[in-house]
DNA sequence: AAACGTTTGTGCACGTTTTCACAAAGGCGA
DNA sequence: TCGCCTTTGTGAAAACGTGCACAAACGTTT
């Protein structure tokens, strides 16, 4: 019951499931469930329950023997540790294919992330509206991100060209970057940076699927079961 | 010398790896670069060199000391143990934003996974064409999957529909997943599934944020340096 | 108030991944 | 051919993440 204060590093493995508890807990508990046991919340969320409840540890003992953790003041918890309680907007450089589809996204702004702003290098697309807000220019990035004190952003340009995204952001003031491109970016140390490629989660899959055509031919085509994408952070379940 | 066939079972940590490895090799390749030392690769791909060679040694022993790795030679390997030889057609289920946004994108087939279909179950999306296919209806999947030997899907629908998506990919005849949506999907024993989340890795950021401020002032805020997320498989470098 | 069934929180063993450190191998120039 | 310089490939150690198993804690029932 000694609720202690995030002062304990909570490890990378862990914070990056903490979000998918959280999205669970608060659809349970919009349904009306009030509490749930961390048997309940492993089945939901396809991972182990004694690795649900080492996560939760992390946040400090907010479970009851016998019964389990209460959803509504779990959803509080992990809100608080991962930086929940307020607002984080985030500016997208790049307003293209992908970057208008990231702005006309509501599910961003529904989870706390509303898009504070947009920047391209092409007139043509400076001062079109997308998802509501204006197009600004590159140069005005520093504008946009002291305005609104924007600490987050997301890089939607071409490979070639998110290295200067990253330069300009960083030079704006902005200390974590989402980077959709699939150029590996540098950047100061001190600043966070998250990665999302699609071509290598693809890539990943392919290399299962030659895999299990592999097993099949190498061994007189079995049954080709026991081929599941074993166990790695932050990748679905596969039961 | 003795270039092992794909035998031994390469840990995921380093198949998530690979591909960056690929790009990089492929991009020097096209520059011009016949050669390259782990070092060199390393620098680019912002991880540790003695990561680079453990990870191509798996592949076999394909470089030569004192001078390093032949590049084109290393990304046919590369290519070839990945499973990346022949094309990966893959279907998207889901024709909003982001399955529009997906279908559009060349990136995606130039790397080998040409979008073999699209299905929706709105019939006001079916028969519009995207990226270049024409919308099916759901209920065709299994004639878009079977004629084109589809065997890796994309779920881009809204999370309360992803695993009515998966079930039906899966009837369909699928074995790998990319899941767009936030929901944790269930398949049977033998189905690879990705997922990616946006609102987890803004989440994680965000976690980050909170962090570096929490850290600001619970001593005095002194430099804000050494953040930066340490070191996990798949994300970006923080040099 | 005691006995019971349930579920948490965590010590511990195990597996995986990262990093170090260096012998062995290759190229090259003398 | 020999020695020197560079760089690989890999054992072994360290760090990290996972899952089992169980004592301790709690609510409930008797
Ligand atoms: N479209 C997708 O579905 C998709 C999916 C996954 C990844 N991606 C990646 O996302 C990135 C963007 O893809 P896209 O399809 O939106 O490309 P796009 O060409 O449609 O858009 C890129 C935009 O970035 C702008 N831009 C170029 N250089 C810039 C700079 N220095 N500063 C600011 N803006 C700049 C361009 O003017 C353009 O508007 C690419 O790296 C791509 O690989 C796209
Ligand atoms: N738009 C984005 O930038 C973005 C970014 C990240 C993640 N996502 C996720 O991607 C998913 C799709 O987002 P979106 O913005 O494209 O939504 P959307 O509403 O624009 O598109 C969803 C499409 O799925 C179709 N659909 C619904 N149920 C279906 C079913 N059972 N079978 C087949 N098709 C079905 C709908 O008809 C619609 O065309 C969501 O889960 C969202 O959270 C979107």
């Amino acid at each position: 019951m000694a609720g202690q204060r995030s002062r304990r590093r909570i490890p990378e493995a862990t914070v990056a499931r903490l979000p998918v508890y959280l999205r669970i807990l608060g659809e349970q508990f919009d349904v009306g469930v009030g509490n749930m046991s961390s048997e309940e919340l492993a089945e939901l969320a396809g991972v182990n329950a004694a690795k649900v409840r080492k996560d939760l540890s992390y946040l400090g003992s907010y479970g009851t023997r016998g019964v389990g953790y209460d959803v509504e003041f779990l959803v509080y918890q992990i809100r608080r540790e991962l930086g929940l309680t307020h607002d984080w907007p985030v500016v997208i450089v790049g307003a293209g294919n992908l970057g208008q589809a990231l702005a006309g996204y509501n599910g961003f702004g529904d989870r706390g992330f509303p898009v504070g702003g947009i920047v391209d290098i092409d007139d043509a697309k400076v001062g079109s509206v997308v998802g509501g807000v204006r197009v600004r220019h590159l140069d005005d990035i520093t504008q946009v991100v002291q305005a609104r004190s924007i600490s987050i952003g997301v890089i939607a340009t071409p490979g070639a060209a998110a290295q200067d995204a990253a330069d300009a952001l960083v030079a704006a003031g902005v200390t974590s970057i989402l980077n959709f491109s699939p150029t590996v970016i540098t950047v100061p140390h001190g600043i966070s940076v998250g990665k999302v490629d699609l071509a290598v989660e693809l890539q990943i899959l392919a290399y299962h699927e030659q895999r299990r055509i592999n097993a099949a031919q190498g061994s007189g085509l079995q049954s080709l079961s026991g081929l599941s994408i074993p166990g790695e952070s932050r990748r679905g379940a596969s039961a």
